[in-house]
DNA sequence: AGCCGTGATGTCAGTTACAGACATCACCCT
DNA sequence: AGGGTGATGTCTGTAACTGACATCACGGCT
């Protein structure tokens, strides 16, 4: 908690999302975000990179969640096995969330394009982690590579399916089964 | 075949890839690029959207190759054998390409992560587009966005090995390959 | 041959996303 | 009470785009 007036990332971030909620992402300023922070513009760029950033503000944490459930599965599993594991404990994080901000969240994400590349950036890093924790347990390449993106395909689709609301199990459920479905359909139908 | 200076466009493309390999991405500025093709600053961004579309010229012609490839699959094919028919036909496209251009733009790209963003954005779309094609098939969701991105896993790995260099075996090969360890992986290791 | 429509390009001006340099100022520690 | 620190404000600059308008080579039509 800083000395100053409180949480201005914080405020940041609900600002942005209330206005790309609104008016759409690209009809929305750096500017006008701030100043309904009540921070300038420059404050607003030193909080995030860059103009997508603010919605992506948990995702350092997530990482973290997935990469420490893979390395801390048995080491007797196989790869795949140990990145169910970190998508346990993924869906564990992201399941805390009320689910119509993730909902809202979602919803802005998916109506604009750049925005929809900057998540799949975020998932890509998630990946690379992911296969250098594989890479420790001993796994070569490209298995490890293979296996961790296919587990993030799985958390992209589960995430969609249950924050799109068709779906109205929990989230540990629908990473689950959807992890199932994916085996599944590998397999060869 | 314009009926201009011929090819403004190639020609953007190559001094594109030029300068990013020579002083970075964002060293390069739009401007150099149109003066190193000898057009203005303006052409350059009528033909391509921005900055990183440049490298990506193609894709449009990919993403109607694996996509043909899929629609053209046996009826009785389950998805994911219709997605690595798409993959056949992607390979078949891409390894027509001399080795050395493409280990020269798979190099840039992986050397920023705006690129490697635009790459993943990329691959987002050949997989919607794939799972649509899939839909028309009788499969399901979650099945055919599961089918379609697993796939682009594929392609996204086999491409990084086949143009890093480290696999000397033709593209279709080092395709059918990783689709197997993929299958392997996702079976239970 | 000469006129005309068309599409690719040049020119110009404007907005906005970002980034560096420097000043400020509330708070904490001593 | 005074100095250090970190978050913020201010100012200024660069470069990625974008819209509006002029131009001009070419191909077709008469």
């Amino acid at each position: 908690m800083g000395r100053w007036q409180s949480d201005s990332r914080g405020r940041l971030q609900e600002a942005a999302l209330a206005l790309y909620a609104a008016r759409g992402f690209d009809q929305t300023t750096a500017a006008e975000i701030a100043a309904r922070a009540g921070v300038t513009e420059r404050t607003f760029f030193r909080h995030f990179a860059d103009k997508r950033e603010v919605l992506f503000g948990g995702s350092d944490l997530l990482q973290e969640q997935i990469v420490t459930g893979v390395v801390q599965a048995p080491g007797e599993w196989g790869a795949f096995d140990a990145v169910a594991a970190g998508l346990d404990a993924a869906a564990a994080m992201l399941g805390e969330l009320r689910r119509d901000l993730s909902r809202r969240r979602q919803a802005v994400i998916a109506a604009n394009p750049e925005l929809r590349e900057r998540e799949m950036a975020k998932l890509a890093d998630y990946a690379t982690a992911v296969a250098v924790a594989l890479h420790q347990r001993g796994v070569g390449e490209p298995q490890a590579s293979l296996a961790a993106l296919a587990g993030m395909t799985v958390l992209r689709v589960a995430l969609d399916l249950w924050a799109s609301g068709s779906d109205e199990r929990d989230l540990p459920t629908v990473m689950r089964e959807s992890l199932a479905e994916l085996r599944a359909v590998t397999a060869g139908d």
